[in-house]
DNA sequence: TCAAAAGTGTTCGATATACACCCATGC
DNA sequence: GCATGGGTGTATATCGAACACTTTTGA
């Protein structure tokens, strides 16, 4: 009966999202899986420890990563296909990251989000994290892409439900055109300028600032903040 | 480094939701943790096996809970908070069931629908299934309550993604009263019957019947059948 | 004829969609 | 003056919410 029921290890991955030139990112980190191997990137993530919740090992992977103390994040899914940590190149980089003979591994993934331009601290293990378009993104280990598939899903689900974190994706002063791109991005169609801008006019925590764009070559946009407290009051009601 | 990670045991834990006289229920299983205490009930659930995804492991469960073979089922949470299986009581009937000295197990948490009329065939090694009323659910082992609560949230989410499946919780034939009471039941609110009759007119994959009620001291009401066939092409539109 | 549940329509407000032109600025 | 992106309003359709009485049946 010992060796009938798994007996593993259980990691955390955090597909973190940020948002740039139009486009929707993802945070990666370079790990040396195999020195022949061009990039080496993967998701963030780590194993577990003993007496931790695995909702404080995904804040723990991405404060060490990030040098941000709680963020926004959001389980999503446990991925725990008996093949996933099952490819030659992954139990390498397995035995050497961690210990020998760990053929497999479950995970449960994390959703995040991330202004990018925010100074990150990465003190994590890993070399570098850079940010990686959604749209060319490389073939990951693991069944990295596989959850990144499931974490485009799952995004415009959690901003269904709390249409806020949407506002943790810009910089803190920002015009409509980069929420409309963002809008666009996240939900992956065109949407309407005008009724865009009506949309955000009716939404009384996005609030106008006196500050506008200089040194354009076109009419200067205003800038525009996310007001947490009045959108607080709103959702009470 | 060997004991910094945890290495633990997974398991995977179903509420199965049905309906009944106006109410949601949910199968819960009787084991002898001890006997003093009077029902010993948990939620269906067990270890998964080596080789073996989680969601097979739930459907396999599930299997041998109820004889259904593919049960329709949504994974919705990885629980794994240190502390949720340190209570005496349930280590001790961890130790009984599985193998001593399991302190720490971190489980996969499943939602699924099944209708009560159907007859369950149990082959599992619990001692029987039950109905219980959400309402007057017991204090459960482990973190099973709070398991149920999450649920009973993740439902609505799921019947909104998708609504033919709280079809799953009615009989074959069923009048438009039972799924009024079923909508107030899961959104818990109460809804208005014309408005309501409205919008199962406009629900064409919920076909009436010519059959109606007999020996009702009332008018009688007209059966109803949900039509998978019209659904399908409706929601590929 | 009474009790009990079935069944039926209209109005109103809010929200989403479709659609095209002028404005400010730097070069 | 032109290229570039910023910003604006109206009309229509759709959806959800509120609201009360008549019908059918068995006892």
């Amino acid at each position: 009966m010992g060796t009938k029921f798994i007996h593993t290890y259980v990691s955390v991955d955090c597909v973190v999202f940020g948002f740039d030139n139009d486009q929707l990112n993802i945070l990666l980190v370079q790990f040396d899986r195999d020195q022949k191997e061009d990039k080496n990137l993967k998701l963030p993530g780590g194993l577990i420890y003993n007496d931790e919740d695995v909702d404080d090992a995904a804040q723990r992977i991405l404060f060490e990563l990030t040098g941000i103390k709680r963020m926004n994040l959001h389980q999503f899914r446990c991925f725990a296909s008996p093949d996933r940590a099952r490819h030659p190149a992954d139990m390498k980089w397995l035995s050497k990251a961690y210990q020998p003979n760990i053929d497999r591994l479950i995970t449960v993934a994390y959703l995040s989000i991330c202004k990018v331009d925010r100074k990150l601290q990465n003190i994590s293990r890993f070399k570098s994290t850079q940010w990686c378009r959604l749209s060319d993104l490389p073939v990951l280990p693991f069944d990295h892409n596989r959850i990144v598939e499931a974490a485009r899903i799952e995004i415009k689900r959690w901003i269904d439900h709390d249409p806020a974190i949407i506002f943790d994706l810009l910089p803190g002063k920002f015009i409509i055109s980069q929420l409309h791109a963002l809008y666009e991005a996240v939900y992956n169609q065109s949407i309407d300028v005008r009724n865009f801008h009506k949309k955000v006019k009716s939404m009384e925590y996005v609030v106008p600032l006196e500050e506008k764009q200089v040194n354009v070559n076109h009419r200067a946009a205003r800038y525009y903040k996310f007001d947490k407290v009045i959108y607080k009051k709103r959702t009470r009601i």
